[in-house]
DNA sequence: AATGAATGAGCATTCATTCAT
DNA sequence: TATGAATGAATGCTCATTCAT
């Protein structure tokens, strides 16, 4: 590992754990691999963060902080729609792709034993959620404004945006296909159009089902 | 608990596994727990199923055995495109709302140090993704045809369907709605417009390119 | 040590605790230690105690249950007071004797962050407590009744017959004498004659300050 | 804690295990702790006193020289048996009283692992005790002069005038009495007259033995 | 004189599994 | 089938101390 060198232990622990945790999930994960990996003593880990279940901690709030970032700066309401949500999408994406490891952990993992981060993703879950149906959907929000329906959709487009980074190793064993450069190209494209499509045939026939409603 | 009468012990574990295995995942739950939660000896889990691996296994067995079934059964080549779609989409929201454990468990968790799972896995999700394109997608896929979108699709449509069963706790705090049986009516339906939708705007942009790659 | 055969290892395991917590202190005890000298596997401590406090409460249990039943059994009002005081600190001395090492924790060793274990022990020294005063010195204390003579006397009684087993190591260390059956035959002896000496002065002189202060 | 303005970084670690390990026991006493009571850096405790056990080891000293110091003081030839025996008394329940923490370590604390501290330890106490009865009761040891007698009524001495630091606590937990200057102006005259008494009669009932013995 | 990062050994506890009954 | 004692390894964490600054 080039790890070692340069990079403060602390770095080094938080890097490795991101490795780690997104690679075998935090359970099965454990403090000596940790240091092993991160080249430090055992010790260091709770030296610096407190635990294990610190590392956690700072790695979900080092994810959310970020991605609220990236989300609040691709919004630009001078954009039209589309645009404004295509490049939303490519923005995401490319956080992702730069970032698996800690974005799969700040989205998959839910520490079931530690209540404050529990409440703690909670909190930005909510915060992104709305600033996306707030911001960037507020022109769908206007026909889509029903909670189920929110509901629904929400987790749906989280859903798809993830869908490469969490399912997609089985894909690639399974298709052969490389995931470089020009594939996340294409990822964001098809997946931006593939959910301007859904979601607007769901406002289309949610507009249509109050229309008929009403006579 | 009606966990402890009449049913057999083997499924009692099972059954116990089923549920703590989804809640905290399958690192974070102890044999100890287990066997608690079922009501049986601790040893009774090797001997029933040679190991909390085993068990672990055989769920995730259970899960695409069931799953394939269900996508099988609900594929009915006589309806005409939205219809099918729709019938096996319901199908497959049906299954995931009345096993919402173990379809977790199938779907999210990854055994990284069981190759022999990891294998049994990979088949079943290629299985899966053969029969839901090469099924009911055989229409897209006269025009879908490229291993590329394909690899973006599929992760995608299985997201979709499943992402109130991954990120639906989340929401459910956020939102306060309700996850009742007219709930995941309106899901279906909504899921099932939604993926169309998108789909159908994937599979209109490629035609579109194709189009002008002619000319 | 003879102590691994036959012994089961429940019993192993106290008997060590019993001997190394007298000689070194809870604290400064480790479990391995603990369970090399027993013989036993490491983790069988927490399998039949639940852990090293575990092991420290029962301990302590074992010795005031003992101690009680001691001092119930010999205690009998038909004999004379100096008698029956005699044969109490005879039958307490000879208790201390045949278990210096329960003894000493029981009577030092105070749990400090197991207020649990804190408890019990303060029920129980207030059970003994009230055991001596109120059916052995039940003649003193027509005399000796006051809250603030007893509270200063209770303790100087323990602390005398426990004298030897507290810091005779040192004395030994000190003079060179042996501490065989003989000398503890003439301990319980002069201890007694200490005691009582010492409790009837302090009788006789309350006595003395009441009946001054009446004229 | 008006511990950390003005009183230099030593003293204060000092006062911080002074108090520490008389409520807990050396072993139970972390450096953490004892830095953080003592509001200084963890690595100061070994800078100024080369490690935990040599800050037990400054406390042992520290209390030994005290006491000696006290105990040689109060000696006053002059004065007759008892009041002389009232005063030493009345001196060390008073140190024992302004210092119940150093007092309480000094005495019950032995360091098995330190033969350094042990032997410093069983030199003081040596000292000490000759310095009570080769001079307080230089009387008493004209007819209290065997080896025996010497090594039971020393610790009991001893035992009795410590006695309510050692078991005070729980005493006062059951009795609710209150430990204030009233309280221990009586426990040195209570327990000089019960010292008194009991040795006089130690010393009749030998006395006795040897007239008996004779003819 | 004082800091805080870092070490390596050790802490108590729990792990999944096995085995004799 | 089923039990519960027993194992050896591993768990996360804390220990007292050291060292460069």
């Amino acid at each position: 590992m080039t790890n070692v060198d340069k990079i403060p232990p602390r770095d080094r622990i938080f890097n490795a754990a991101v490795s780690l945790f997104a690679q075998k999930g935090y359970s099965a994960v454990g403090v000596r691999e940790l240091a092993t990996e991160a080249g430090v003593n055992i010790s260091m880990i709770s030296y610096y963060f407190g635990g294990k279940i610190g590392l956690l901690k700072d790695i979900i709030e080092q994810f959310y902080n970020e991605y609220s970032e990236i989300i609040k700066n691709s919004l630009d309401n001078r954009l039209p729609l589309k645009e404004q949500t295509k490049q939303t999408i490519r923005s995401i994406v490319n956080f992702f792709k730069s970032r698996p490891d800690l974005c799969r952990i700040g989205i998959t993992e839910l520490p079931y034993d530690s209540p404050e981060i529990a409440e703690f993703k909670s909190e930005k879950v909510l915060a992104v959620k709305e600033l996306i149906f707030d911001r960037l959907f507020s022109n769908f929000s206007l026909i889509i404004d029903d909670k189920i329906t929110i509901s629904i959709i929400s987790p749906a487009l989280i859903s798809v945006i993830y869908s490469n980074f969490l399912l997609g190793d089985v894909i690639r064993n399974v298709t052969g296909v490389e995931f470089d450069d020009a594939f996340y190209e294409r990822y964001s494209e098809t997946i931006s159009t593939f959910l301007i499509g859904g979601i607007m045939a769901v406002a289309a026939e949610l507009q249509n089902k109050k229309g008929s409603s009403l006579f």
